[in-house]
DNA sequence: ATATATTGGTGATATATATCAATAAATTCT
DNA sequence: AGAATTTATTGATATATATCACCAATATAT
């Protein structure tokens, strides 16, 4: 049996095909180890551990040390930013065949978000030493890492940057938008997260979260059951996100 | 007269001692450019163009494309989110001898930030082009520069969020330990910077700032005039910023 | 199937923060 | 030096949002 279609704990994959970390087809993940030749892709991945994760469970705890990154196999996760008096942001959903390095220098770092299953999650752990070895190895390797965390930064920091600017109603378009387009990419879609990871998706209390999703429905911006939500005026619904 | 006495409009400065992006000294920039040998810092700086600014004036603006990196030679510049409605964020201070590359990818990108002159400011604008080739050429640099984005980043990541968790006076306070320990480096510490950009970076309008201000100078944890604050009870302080 | 825990939802109220208006102080301009 | 503009400050008020309390609905365990 391929360790794909084994994805329960299985340690040390000798035969694994990679392709948790370097799908042929759709997956971000070209754009960085698409640039590694077959021998520089085994030198990451040789060691590396898959490992099942349960809906709910920790993958990766804030302010440990960075000794691994993460590509999620399949399954969904979220990257949450833990704060004082248990206030949390969940800055992105991570979907399958993505890379986590973002959140930290390659070497001697801590992790500095917390990334947990939202489903069952398969990932790999490959070693941060074994990616710095790499990139000494492969420059363009380096640049295009270079690139990716940028971009996955700005990413980042665009989010923080609505949820400091704009008004509840408007971050609540800001969730809804981004579920349909970028994480579900269906409309309508189902409501795997808890009102309570909306909410803090979108930077407010679950109460508060509630009232606004009740709000945009009594407009009919949006039809809701408590298992999914269908975006009916998605323009409006950008107004919103605008801020008005 | 070698272009450091004359700063002013220089133009093509074929002699400059390229001081004002690689000092010996202190500078935050060695662990950048001093990863090159003359050759290649030449060829990053051969063409260079050294500006001075005026005091609130604009460097770089966002959205515009990315064509420069800056240095700053000397002087002090702001870093700031433009968001909707003119509602700004300065998200850091930049000081001397510093590079600002954040905020975008280095090919093809465009300004994610404005940079504005906060007091005279002499820069060299680097064409982004050199540096690329730089980094195709010299693989320590691209870790190196890797390195450098990923801080930068998070400590950006790491304002905003506490802008988001953090009530008035525990943002308050985090402005005036950054002003104190980070950007001047004295206490007390003259008011370069006026009361709009104070709350500017603390998240807040004008006068809830002012207010804040008085607050903690009627509990004797500050005190301040029109020109200087100094910190009297920075334990106090750091407590205010650990939310209470 | 019933009990128990968890999540979803609603209203009343409290609190944090912004807005508006008015004045005072400082700076810049002529 | 005096007028005009910008910046700082204060108070009164409005608004956004959180908190609390409570019940309904669903999921989970026994």
């Amino acid at each position: 049996m391929s360790p794909n279609q084994d994805p329960a704990h299985c340690g040390h994959c000798s035969e694994c095909t990679y392709d948790c970390c370097f799908s042929s087809r759709d997956c971000g993940n070209n754009q960085l180890f698409g640039l590694l030749s077959p021998e520089e892709l085994h030198s990451l991945m040789d060691n590396k551990r898959q490992i099942r994760f349960r809906s709910g469970e920790t993958i990766l705890k804030q302010n440990t040390p960075l000794t691994h990154l993460v590509c999620i196999k399949n399954g969904m996760a979220k990257v949450v930013s833990e704060g004082a008096k248990g206030k949390n942001l969940i800055l992105e959903i991570i979907k399958s065949n993505n890379v986590f390095t973002v959140g930290g220098s390659i070497q001697n770092d801590f992790r500095h978000f917390t990334v947990a299953a939202v489903t069952d999650v398969d990932c790999c752990f490959i070693d941060t030493n074994r990616l710095y070895n790499l990139l000494t190895r492969n420059n363009t390797f380096s640049i295009a890492l270079l690139n990716y965390t940028n971009e996955q930064h700005l990413k980042m920091m665009n989010t923080l940057i609505n949820l400091t600017n704009k008004y509840m109603p408007g971050r609540v378009a800001d969730t809804l938008l981004y579920l349909k387009n970028v994480v579900f990419e269906s409309n309508p879609f189902n409501f795997i997260l808890s009102k309570q990871e909306l909410a803090e998706m979108s930077g407010m209390t679950k109460e508060s979260f509630i009232r606004s999703l009740k709000e945009f429905e009594d407009s009919g911006l949006i039809r809701h059951n408590r298992n999914a939500v269908e975006i009916l005026k998605e323009n409006e619904l950008m107004e919103v996100s605008r801020n008005g």
